[in-house]
DNA sequence: GTCTATATTGTGATAGAC
DNA sequence: GTCTATCACAATATAGAC
């Protein structure tokens, strides 16, 4: 098997991920990267030519996380409790796992805005399918007369937001008790969706 | 009048504000805040010492803005819809005037987390006067039982996060329409607090 | 107070030996 | 493929003339 050749690069990819999610990617060094890795700076420039070239593939990998996969599922022909239900549960849990996510997405959208266009057009992101899923269940009664638009955002609001703002909420509201901090993390599951439920039932 | 020695200082911190709220501290450069201001570099030092503490002055001051002062009111003895819609409104109408506020603290709270603790002691936030506020009106029977904290969080997710996330939203679901995604923005003074208090009531 | 010039260090990137 | 050495330039900060 020829793992070898890719890797020195997997190990790269890696440290870059740990130093560009702190750091982004002003804040990051190639020195730092280097270091984390246990090998040259010369070693990444190597394997991909510049701090750009390696931003990107670290960008492009947590970008695709950020984005919920599972909006698919927002137009199948379940109950719209069950279709947020698994969005949300879905969703924060795949957060969960990679926190420093949303900040870092964030972060570096607002620094290169520009490339956004780039990466929905390659991905395909079509929210048309979810608002008419969210319209068809105001025209069948199943939920209030809402602006899909703005429920939409209220459901990643309320999902993401924790993660983004953890720095100040978790010091401001848990004494910056990490545990406890984790731990309201994994309830939100379950508030966040009846909060929305709550709020569209009929 | 002695306002002349302060009127340079004043074009610095307004010059430094436009450029560190745009590229952030690392992205920020200390020439192009000169060139922003119409002078040199130099004077800058001269005025701030360092770009540590010139932008200490505009963090600190972001910073405060963006915790929302309205909170006292939650602790008043009007109705429930009443407090969230004025919180929601004022918090609101406030980001809107400075929208890159959520995005520039979120990035540099994360970027330099030791920093919250000292500010939080010198603004004096008490969350528990809300979270008892939040929880007398449940114990009266006028809302739902909630988790205060996750009440709170809401509330602030779904205002701060269309801010936050603006370069992402307004592509996505706006085709990158500003005018429209403003719009938007000054509808969700009404839309968030009714969703709130749908969600809560009996 | 404001400028020009410069010191000093940091940082991305490449050349070239092994 | 991996390393050491180094280039070229960018960036914060200061010295010193006016």
């Amino acid at each position: 098997m020829s793992l070898k050749e890719t890797d020195t690069e997997q190990i790269i990819l890696l440290a870059a991920k740990e130093i560009f999610f702190k750091k982004g990617y002003d804040g990051a060094r190639m020195q730092e990267i280097a270091d984390e890795a246990g090998m040259n700076k010369a070693l990444l420039h190597y394997y991909f030519r510049s701090k750009d070239k390696l931003f990107e593939a670290i960008f492009n990998d947590a970008f695709q996380k950020f984005i919920p996969r599972v909006v698919e599922k927002m137009n199948s022909d379940t109950s719209f409790e069950e279709k947020v239900e698994t969005f949300v549960e879905n969703y924060i849990t795949t957060i969960i796992e990679i926190p420093q996510i949303p900040i870092f997405v964030l972060t570096e959208l607002h620094r290169n805005p520009e490339r956004i266009v780039g990466m929905m057009k390659k991905m395909g992101i079509q929210p048309q399918i979810i608002f008419s899923g969210i319209q068809k269940d105001i025209d069948d009664g199943k939920i209030r007369a809402i602006n899909p638009r703005h429920l939409l955002i209220n459901i990643i609001a309320l999902s993401v937001f924790p993660f983004a703002a953890k720095p100040l909420l978790q010091n401001m509201l848990f004494d910056n008790n990490s545990g406890e901090y984790h731990k309201f993390l994994l309830e939100r599951k379950k508030e966040v969706s009846q909060f929305i439920i709550n709020s569209v039932k009929i």
